[in-house]
DNA sequence: CACGAGACCTGTTCGC
DNA sequence: TGCGAACAGGTCTCGT
């Protein structure tokens, strides 16, 4: 489920708490519950159990793809890979379908780490920079300008979908938010990195913003039965929408296989540029 | 360096 | 209805 817009709508909602879900901040971990042990990637499962209680969490933010807990000795990075969610609410009772991780904090209160397929990593660092170091720019930070990205476009040679997808290319960018920005910004998903003009990586990194930023204006995309609460699926223009009239042109968008990953795009607004 | 295939996992949906 | 195949918001590792 998460790429960058529905890993900042969770992270959010973990700082701020909502109708039905509690903020974290302020609250003291008392126990850790594992559930599958490879869900802990760091420390090992005997010293995270034993290092996290006591602590208190003081912010809870992102960077890329990872949640950050910010807690009073370290930092717990969440992971979600495929289909891990994190459920704040009450009781002792582990929360969510298939729960993986459960931190249970004082007033009754737990943050479970559900997660169907398993692929959710967590890892609790003195140093989160140890795990999220190798990550590319933030696209949303103003710093993070269309000049440097042109640059490290052409520094590449690459198809640009796929290099959309490498973290250390590009932070919290996943297959849906990289197909809705190719489409937006008309740019095949073949396309080469080092042929793309300067004012197409300007467009590009437009097109990203708009689409990241729409998608945490509806609090992420639910495609299925992993997510529950976002919209942004109703806003899809190319992604899933294989057969389907493009919203631009009316040509039916296809599907492909890019990098093993399903590929949506206009054949005849995204026309690869050959080279 | 760039790319494809296979692993890691379970749940849902699709096609016959 | 049943049952296997195909597919899924991710990333790592290996071989070419």
């Amino acid at each position: 489920m998460p790429e960058l817009p529905e890993v900042e709508t969770i992270a959010r909602t973990l700082q701020q708490g909502k109708a039905d879900s509690p903020s974290l901040v302020k609250h003291k971990i008392t126990r850790a519950e594992i559930l599958w042990n490879r869900t802990i990637a760091e420390p090992a499962v005997k010293d995270f159990k034993r290092r996290i209680i006591g602590q208190i969490i003081q912010k809870v933010d992102r960077r890329g793809k990872f949640v950050q807990i910010h807690l009073s000795e370290d930092v717990l990075l969440i992971h979600l890979r495929m289909s891990g969610d994190l459920i704040a609410g009450e009781g002792k009772e582990p929360l969510g379908s298939h729960p993986r991780l459960v931190i249970y904090l004082d007033k009754g209160l737990q943050l479970s780490f559900s997660d169907a397929r398993k692929f959710g990593r967590v890892w609790l660092v003195a140093d989160p920079d140890t795990i999220t170091g190798k990550l590319g720019p933030e696209p949303l930070e103003a710093n993070f300008t269309a000049k440097i990205f042109a640059e490290r476009l052409s520094a590449r040679k690459r198809q640009i979908k796929p290099l959309l997808l490498d973290q250390a290319f590009l932070a919290g960018v996943g297959n849906i938010y990289a197909d809705e920005s190719l489409h937006l910004a008309k740019i095949h998903p073949l396309t080469r990195s080092d042929q793309l003009s300067a004012s197409q990586a300007a467009t590009l990194l437009k097109s990203i913003r708009k689409v990241l930023i729409n998608g945490i204006k509806s609090n992420g995309a639910s495609i299925d039965w992993v997510y529950r609460g976002g919209g942004y699926q109703n806003q899809f223009r190319a992604y899933d929408r294989a057969g389907e009239a493009c919203q631009v042109c009316g040509t039916p968008i296809v599907r492909m296989v890019v990098g093993q990953r399903g590929t949506y795009y206009c054949p005849d607004c995204q026309v690869q540029v050959i080279g």
